[in-house]
DNA sequence: ATCATCCACTGGTACGTACCACGTCAATCT
DNA sequence: AGATTGACGTGGTACGTACCAGTGGATGAT
């Protein structure tokens, strides 16, 4: 037995534990807006491990926007302003509790189609191949705040039933289990669009309403794209982004 | 003196040569999409540096979606979909001419006026608080494709004339000249809105078009608000992202 | 032919050490 | 009072070593 099935999984690394302990200290209050952590130095005497592991843990919580180092001062609790800002893969349902909202779907419909020449030129597929396409209304507190258009190939043999698409948690989840899908990075455009007469009755918007439209390729561990999304969100709907400077590589 | 003047600057660290020899092979394809590097020890021994340097490098790669580590597997070069897929600060220059453009931009005026709440609050200061305002369109290959309405503080004594403004490379650069401007994050919000009849006019589009919305807030290196820019694009600009799972530190 | 095992190789974690580069501020010198 | 210097503390770079953990092909038993 090469891996251990439910069996407590192995605890994380030491530098993901130090990483979690600062994120509880900055998350409850015990160190403040721009505070400054204790220096590697003494992080290292306090959780006796090595430097090195201290800075990976500093470096983590500084790819996620939670703190920034200066040279030669320090480093400090980013602003809560700076600390708002991640993203995540289907970052819907978690921008939305994280926003304090309550968020939920309606399916629109389950069907199987062959991929357009657009779509299967960014899917990297011959055109016509079968792809499994499932629409969505998204709501926030039972309003309606986006329309996602999802499209990807399943497995040979793999079927989605309507029913287990409407009672999964996440389609994201139900796709892992019954189809060994698994999201690492995705990539998107944004760009503006009117709502047509379809869109704004689903959206509860008038018909030429502005809508952020982001167009989203979800790629594999090995890069392949898994699937091709579509989203038009009504103009309430705010999409965040953290941009740093991060030695630019010229 | 301990720092040089106009003597040639310290060399970059080795890291950093590393990641520029191993960016160079990908750019002119030494290196093909998805294709393995050699692995860290190789490099090791190709470069005369120590694993932890080369680890550095390759990370310092992986940030910028310029290839990918898979644990047991080795480190692939990211597919060019994935690799185009930067962002700057001040990055309509750069994107516009990474996509094969021509940028330009018209400056509309340039006034000082007193925060507003909303403005003041965003920056941090108190209402009223002088500022100094830019409005410019700005545009690729000579077509007006947005509109851009800074707001920011200048230190006292320091004034800028419109000519200079209308002759700087960039406002961000003249900024820094000035008045000691060091931009090193951002933080967007991204929606959609409708064109009134002056933005509609200026960006040659119908009245009621749709608009991708940019708010940004700039941030320095101690992480204070140093500009608030609003920014309005038509719906042919496309504004990309991407986003990876890195460790979501739950 | 099929499956399980093993092994060589990959990146990931963790330790230790040393020195460099930068910022701060108190002490010092004009 | 003002400018200069320098010690000190901070994060940044770089070396070395060792071992862990996941992959995938070769090997060998069935």
């Amino acid at each position: 037995m090469s891996k251990r099935p439910a069996e407590a999984s192995a605890p994380p690394p030491r530098y993901r534990q130090v990483a979690d302990a600062l994120r509880a200290a900055i998350d409850d209050g015990r160190l403040a807006d721009n505070e400054a952590l204790p220096s590697e130095r003494e992080l290292t005497e306090q959780h006796q491990v090595s430097r090195d592991t201290i800075r990976k843990a500093v470096r983590l919580l500084e790819d996620h926007g939670l703190v920034y180092s200066d040279h030669g001062r320090g480093t400090f609790v980013a602003p809560a302003l700076v600390r708002r800002m991640s993203r995540y893969i289907d970052g819907f349902s978690e921008d939305t509790r994280q926003r304090g909202g309550l968020p939920s779907q309606r399916i629109l419909n389950l069907e199987f189609s062959p991929a357009t020449m657009a779509i299967a030129q960014l899917l990297q597929l011959e055109s016509g191949h079968p792809l499994t396409r499932v629409r969505r209304v998204r709501l926030t507190n039972g309003v309606p705040i986006g329309l996602h258009d999802a499209y990807f190939p399943l497995p040979p043999g793999v079927k989605l039933e309507l029913q287990e698409v409407e009672r999964a948690r996440s389609l994201y989840q139900l796709l892992m289990e019954r189809a060994g899908f698994a999201p690492v990075e995705a990539v998107e455009n944004l760009f503006a669009a009117s709502a047509d007469a379809e869109e704004a009755r689903l959206l509860g918007v008038p018909e030429g309403a502005p809508l952020l439209v982001c167009e989203r390729i979800t790629l594999s561990e090995r890069r392949e794209p898994i699937e091709y999304c579509l989203m038009k969100y009504v103009s309430s709907y705010r999409y965040s982004a953290r941009i740093t400077q991060s030695s630019r590589l010229v």
